[in-house]
DNA sequence: CTTAGGG
DNA sequence: CCCTAAG
């Protein structure tokens, strides 16, 4: 809520700030920055820049806001971006009421940040009051939610601008919402019409628990601007209710959407609510069409304008249904939920939506996808508002930045897979490693090693003898060469071949602390590594197999696989000790007496010749 | 979250 | 490797 967090503002930085000032508006330039907690400012990601720039094409609504705002406009910065006030082809006059409208609001809010920019990039001859002509409505409704500090701005800012997402405060995403419908009542914009989805469907009374699939992918069509292919009703029917009713919570079944409110949740809340909740709805809507799919964006928020425009016309209307009105225009211009990664992640797989759910909760707080990706604990810093030195990479999602470590950005799990368009890696990091089986070639199992932890840092458990014997023995044989870009890009795991000193650490880890004690193993010899205590797990499993068929078809004379050359040919010396872990492992009972007394616990048996440690 | 197992 | 069921 407090715009200084780690919001990101915007600084205006075309030469001439000041050059637009006086209507020209159009080529100020705005570098879009993130100002850190710290006070940092850091420049905007592509990411953030392409969020904006569909607010410059694709919106007009948002756009009139937008030039508004001019906030919103520094994001888009390219450097060189600049912006053009009004490309709104249709209704020029319009759009000057809602401009003017705007900036007022605008400007009566965020004066201290963006004023300058307001300045310039608004209209400078008319800022005075626009919102003046309904006020009280706006004010009554919005008045609730607005944040305390703005009260006052509030007041005159009611409706600012959509945009704020950039800015991610709340207060603007009401203003903006607020914003919206001023504009669109007075102004009735009304071009956008024909683009919006029908949501016919949405009107009234929706029970939605009566609806087909296909009707529910209809409804979410209507909501959220977008297709969805979504079978999964429940979801569906979660995610329409949300929409509509700009709330969170909404109950997974039973949702009946009525007047855009759920039916069976607390109906009441629906002003307040909605008010409060407005600017992330607006901004995950955004967002995400624009991750989605950018070309959609456009349509999404036209909708939202329609909508907005037709219900707030309603609006003065009366109380047809207040409520109504401002769910509609919030159902499609303000959705409720910030979005959080998980959330895009949800929106844009549909199958994977799980319950998993860790959500992140606080607007402010930067989420990192580490939390949603890999909740295993990896040391790697935490990423904090303040953290401005590591190595992160900036994101945006929902109009909110967030530092997200390299690293951190490593799914472990499976990968989402509409997810990874979103996340922005290095390109060449993506999947270089994922065909791991057919590169032959061959590593030492040293080279190996680096190059796995070449990101990691390792911590120096390093066995001895891989190097030598073991390594010999692989000589002729090929380890495959993964590439080792695995953790930062890779979203996704697949399929990383485990190196002959991975081998290696495992058995010792193995011998160490026996067999099921995957986690201290790994917490020990693989702390660094992306190998996780299943990993371990599994990969023991396959050397215990590989220890018996190899070892006896060496003893058969024939070598087991050749075919695959990729294979990592396990040194039967190694498959040894395995065989002998392997045995001395399974039997608890046995095992723990006799290492016990030996006094040294920490190993438990080293059979074969290979006296680490 | 960590293990065990199955796929 | 992935996924899931069980502690």
């Amino acid at each position: 809520m407090e715009v200084g967090g780690s919001q990101d503002t915007l600084e205006k930085k075309s030469d001439g700030n000041d050059l637009d000032k006086n209507g020209s508006s159009d080529p100020v330039v705005y570098q879009l920055v993130r100002v850190e907690g710290d006070g940092t400012l850091v420049p905007a990601t592509e990411d953030e820049v392409l969020q904006f720039e569909h607010f410059l094409h694709d919106e007009r609504v948002d756009l009139s806001s937008i030039d508004d705002v001019a906030h919103v406009e520094e994001y888009f910065t390219n450097d060189c971006m600049t912006l053009k006030k009004p490309d709104y082809e249709e209704s020029p006059s319009k759009l000057d009421t809602t401009d003017v409208q705007a900036h007022t609001l605008d400007a009566g809010l965020e004066e201290d940040r963006l004023h300058t920019l307001d300045d310039s990039i608004n209209l400078p001859s008319n800022c005075s009051a626009v919102h003046d002509q309904q006020p009280d409505k706006l004010n009554t409704e919005l008045g609730s939610n607005n944040i305390p500090q703005q009260d006052n701005a509030s007041t005159e800012t009611i409706k600012s601008t959509v945009l704020n997402d950039l800015s991610a405060e709340k207060e603007k995403a009401d203003a903006c919402s607020k914003l919206l419908h001023d504009a669109s009542t007075r102004a009735s914009v009304s071009g956008v019409t024909s683009s919006v989805p029908d949501f016919s469907i949405l009107r009234g009374e929706v029970y939605l628990d009566n609806l087909t699939i296909r009707e529910l992918q209809e409804a979410f069509r209507a909501t959220f601007g977008r297709q969805t292919t979504v079978k999964d009703k429940l979801w569906l029917k979660r995610r329409i209710a949300m929409g509509l009713t700009n709330s969170c919570d909404v109950p997974s079944s039973g949702c009946v959407v009525k007047d855009y409110k759920v039916i069976g949740m607390g109906a009441k809340q629906e002003i307040p609510t909605v008010k409060g909740i407005p600017k992330m709805e607006l901004e995950a809507t955004l967002v995400r069409n624009q991750f989605l799919n950018p070309g959609s964006s456009f349509f999404c928020q036209g909708g939202e304008q329609q909508r907005s425009s037709k219900r707030l016309k309603r609006v003065p209307t009366e109380n047809d249904e207040p409520q109504v009105t401002i769910f509609t225009e919030q159902g499609t211009t303000k959705r409720i939920r910030k979005p959080t990664k998980r959330y895009i992640e949800e929106l844009s797989d549909i199958g994977t939506h799980d319950s998993t759910g860790r959500f992140s909760s606080p607007v402010k707080r930067p989420v990192h996808d580490e939390v949603l990706l890999r909740p295993r604990a990896t040391p790697f810093h935490e990423v904090d508002s303040s953290s401005t030195t590591y190595n992160t990479r900036e994101d945006t999602l929902g109009g909110y930045s967030v530092h997200v470590p390299y690293v951190s950005r490593m799914r472990r799990g499976r990968p989402r897979s509409n997810f990874v368009p979103f996340l922005d890696l290095e390109p060449s990091v993506e999947y270089t490693e994922v065909r791991t089986g057919t590169a032959d070639r061959v590593n030492l199992e040293k080279d190996g090693e680096q190059r796995n932890h070449k990101n990691t840092e390792w911590k120096g458990e390093h066995i001895e003898t891989a190097g030598n014997k073991e390594v010999h023995g692989l000589h002729g044989k090929n380890l495959s060469g993964i590439n080792p870009k695995i953790k930062q890009g890779g979203k996704r795991k697949h399929h990383q071949a485990w190196t002959l000193s991975e081998v290696l650490k495992l058995v010792d880890g193995v011998a160490r602390y026996g067999a099921g004690k995957w986690s201290e193993i790994r917490r020990l010899a693989f702390s660094y590594s992306y190998r996780t205590s299943v990993d371990l797990k599994d990969k023991w499993r396959n050397l215990i197999r590989a220890s018996r068929t190899q070892l006896s078809k060496e003893n058969d004379g024939v070598c087991p696989r050749k075919n695959n050359p990729s294979a990592i040919p396990i040194p039967p010396s190694i498959l040894l000790r395995v065989k002998e872990l392997a045995e001395m492992q399974p039997h608890p009972g046995d095992l723990t007496v006799p290492i016990k007394f030996s006094g040294q616990s920490t190993k438990v048996v080293q059979g074969k010749g290979s006296g680490f440690l």
